[in-house]
DNA sequence: CCCTGTACTGAATCAGTAT
DNA sequence: GATACTGATTCAGTACAGG
C-alpha cells in the first residue's frame, strides 16, 4: 500500500483535517476537492405549505460561534491545502452565499489564483416555501490554481467533447443527489449534504490525470473518494465523524474502477513538440524561403540557424511574429504561412505533416 | 424638481461616488444597484485564434494598485450605501470571480443580510479563446437587505408570473447587451461593460415600488437610470466620467415611461381581511357547527364568541389548530373544513365567498 | 404488467401587523 | 423593542400502494 507522508493512500483517515493535513509533505497533492461546512445559520423550524416540517441541515458540524471563527477556520485549512498542493495542481471548493465569499476571499489572500467560479445549477432544488426570496437554485464551486504562474492540469478537449463539442461552460446543470444514489442508513439519509457523483466526475476528469492524488479534507459521505476510485485516481480523505467513515467505506467497497484503457484522454490533442529546425531538416521548408503573415502584410526569410529575419529584425518564428505585431509574445506557428503553388500553407499544418510522417 | 439631500433626483451627478453619497441623508433610498469596477487584473493582450485583438476591458477606472486598495474602496462605498438605504430597502451588486468575493464579504461584514446570489447566465458569452479554462458564461449578482431583521420589498407573485407561474429562481438566462441596445459612439461601443436592460428590469421590478428612489453609484452607460425611468421609479445616479454622463443623458431622453396603470402589481395578492366572526354573522357558518381537519381526525365546535372548542381546549381557529397539531402556531383558515351535504368545504373558500359577496 | 394517485423529500440564513 | 395575534406559502422527482 502506498503512502503520502505517513498517511496511507486510498484511505479515509479519522480526525481534524488541519491536523491531518500537517502530516502531508509540501507539494505532493495533484487535486483538492473540498466541501467544507457552509455555516448556514438557520434559525427556527421551517414548515411546508402542507404543515409538514422541513428536515433541515442542523448538524453540529455546521455550527460556528461567529463569522470571525468561521473565517479563521477557513484560513487554517486553506493554508495547509496551499502548502500540500503541487505547482501543477488545483483546488475546488463548493459553497453557497452563506460561506462562499469568505472562502473566495481567503483563497485569493493566500495566493491561490482563481480560474473559474462554476455554478452548479440544480434542476430540482427545494422551493422557497414562504415566498420570501428567489428560489435558491444553485451552489457555487471555486476552481483555483496554486499561484498565478503555476501550470495547472485542464483537459479542455475532453470537457468540450463531453459538452457536445462546445466549450464546457461555467454553468453545470445537474440534479441534486436523490433516489438510488442517495446513501441511506435505516431508511434515513446517511449524510445531510451528500453531493451528486456527476459533479465530482466533471471535477476530477477535467483537472487531474489517471494515477494522480486527489485530496478531500471534508470527506463526509465519500463522494470524492468514490469517484476518484472509479476514475483511476488515488485518493486521500479526512473525516472527523467515524459514522460517516463507515458509510463511505461501505460505499467504496462497491466501486469498480473503470478500465484504464477507457480512461485515456483520447480527444486531448497532444501535439508532439516539433522544433522549427526539423521542418528545415526534412525540407518542408528550405533555408532562404519566405514566410508570410496570412494577410501577406508581413514577410520574413528563413535563415540557416532556423531563425527568421524580417526587415532587419531576426529571431525565432515566435519572436519575429510578436515583433511585427508590436506584441510581447505571439505564437509563430499559427502566424506564419509559406507559399506553395501560389497558395498560403500554414507552417502549423506543415508541423502536423512532419509529425505524422516522422513521429508515429 | 425633487431633491434628495442637496442632490436633484432623476439626474446623473458627476463626481466620486463616495463624496456624492455623503450628501445623501440616512435611510432615504429604496433600492441600490451597483456595478462597480471588477478589478479584472488582465495582463497583456488577448488575441482570437485568427490573430485579431480582443477588445478587452482595459479602462483606467478598472485598475487598482492592489487587492488591499480594492478592498478599501469597496468598503468605503458600501458603508455609505448602508447608511443611505432605508430599512425597507435592499441592494444589488454585480460582479465576477475577480471581485465578487471581496464585495460579498464586505457586505456581510457591514451588516447587510444576504438574500440571494443570483447568477446571470449569458446565453451568448464570449468564448475562452485559449482553451485554458471553462468558458466564463455567467456573472453574479448579490442581493442583500439592510440588516437581518429589516423588512425588504419583494414582489414574489409578480416574479412568479414572469416565470411561467413557477417560483423565479436564482439563475437568470439573459443575453449579453448587443445589437440595437448596445450604445455606440462613432461606431465604437460607448461603454465597455454596458449591462442588458432585461437584467435591471427584473431587479427593479422585483425589489422596488413605483415612485421609489433607485440609486446607482456607478452609473456608466446609464442602464439603471434608463430602466428606472421606464418603470416609473425615481433615480439618482453618480458617475465620474463626463463622457459617460453625456452618453447616458442622450439615452435617457429617448426613454418613455410606461403608463402608471400598466405598472400596477396586479398579481400580488391583497386578500381583504375577513375575521372569522364575519362568517358567523352572515351564516356561512352557524354557532354550534362542527369544524373538521381535512383527514377528519380533529373536530371542533363553533362558539358564540367566534372561538372554537376541541376536546375542552378553546381559542381562535388558529390557536386550536396549532394546539391539535402540537405546534407553536398555525393557519386555521387552511386547516379547518365544514361539512355540507357530506362534503368537506374549506373555511378559506367560505372566506373568499364572503369577500366576493360583501367586500367588492 | 402498467397506470394513477398519494405521500414524502431535498445545504433554507423562509412572515407581517397590531398592540 | 417585545409580545400577541393573524395568516401566507412549493417544485421536481422518488417511492409505494391500489386498481
Amino acid at each position: 500500500m502506498s503512502t503520502i507522508g505517513s498517511l496511507a493512500l486510498n484511505s479515509i483517515h479519522q480526525g481534524d483535517c488541519v491536523a491531518l493535513l500537517k502530516q502531508i509533505p509540501d507539494n505532493s497533492v495533484d487535486l483538492i476537492f473540498a466541501d467544507p461546512p457552509y455555516n448556514l445559520q438557520l434559525n427556527g423550524e421551517l414548515t411546508r405549505p402542507n404543515q409538514t416540517k422541513v428536515d433541515a441541515v442542523d448538524d453540529e458540524w455546521d455550527k460556528f460561534a461567529s463569522m470571525e471563527i468561521y473565517d479563521a477556520f477557513t484560513t487554517d485549512w486553506l493554508k495547509e491545502c496551499h502548502r500540500v498542493l503541487k505547482n501543477t495542481g488545483s483546488i475546488w471548493v463548493i459553497g453557497t452565499y452563506h460561506n462562499i465569499f469568505r472562502v473566495g476571499a481567503s483563497l485569493q489572500d493566500l495566493g491561490f489564483w482563481m480560474l473559474n467560479d462554476v455554478v452548479w445549477i440544480k434542476t430540482n432544488p427545494m422551493p422557497n416555501f414562504k415566498g420570501t426570496r428567489f428560489n435558491n437554485a444553485h451552489e457555487t464551486m471555486l476552481w483555483a490554481a496554486k499561484s498565478e504562474k503555476s501550470k495547472y492540469t485542464f483537459h479542455y478537449h475532453s470537457m468540450k467533447t463531453m459538452n457536445d463539442d462546445l466549450q464546457m461552460r461555467s454553468d453545470w446543470f445537474i440534479p441534486i443527489c436523490q433516489g438510488e444514489e442517495r446513501l441511506k442508513v435505516n431508511g434515513q439519509k446517511a449524510h445531510s449534504t451528500q453531493k451528486p457523483e456527476e459533479l465530482l466526475y466533471r471535477v476530477i476528469l477535467s483537472s487531474s490525470n489517471v494515477g494522480d492524488i486527489v485530496l478531500d479534507p471534508f470527506s463526509g459521505s465519500g463522494t470524492t473518494a468514490a469517484v476518484a476510485k472509479k476514475l483511476g485516481r488515488n485518493f486521500i480523505a479526512f473525516e472527523r465523524e467515524p459514522f460517516y467513515i463507515d458509510v463511505a467505506n461501505n460505499r467504496l467497497k462497491e466501486i469498480i474502477p473503470i478500465k484504464d484503457s477507457l480512461l485515456e484522454y483520447k480527444v486531448e490533442v497532444k501535439k508532439p513538440k516539433v522544433p522549427f529546425i526539423n521542418l528545415i531538416d526534412k525540407e518542408f521548408i528550405k533555408v532562404g524561403d519566405f514566410l508570410f503573415s496570412k494577410d501577406e502584410k508581413h514577410t520574413a526569410q528563413v535563415q540557416a540557424d532556423s531563425s527568421i529575419e524580417s526587415n532587419g529584425f531576426a529571431g525565432s518564428i515566435h519572436k519575429v511574429s510578436a515583433h511585427v505585431l508590436g506584441k510581447e509574445s505571439n505564437n509563430g506557428w499559427t502566424f506564419w504561412y509559406v507559399k506553395q503553388q501560389g497558395k498560403l500553407i500554414s507552417i502549423d499544418d506543415l508541423r502536423e505533416a512532419f509529425a505524422n510522417q516522422y513521429l508515429r
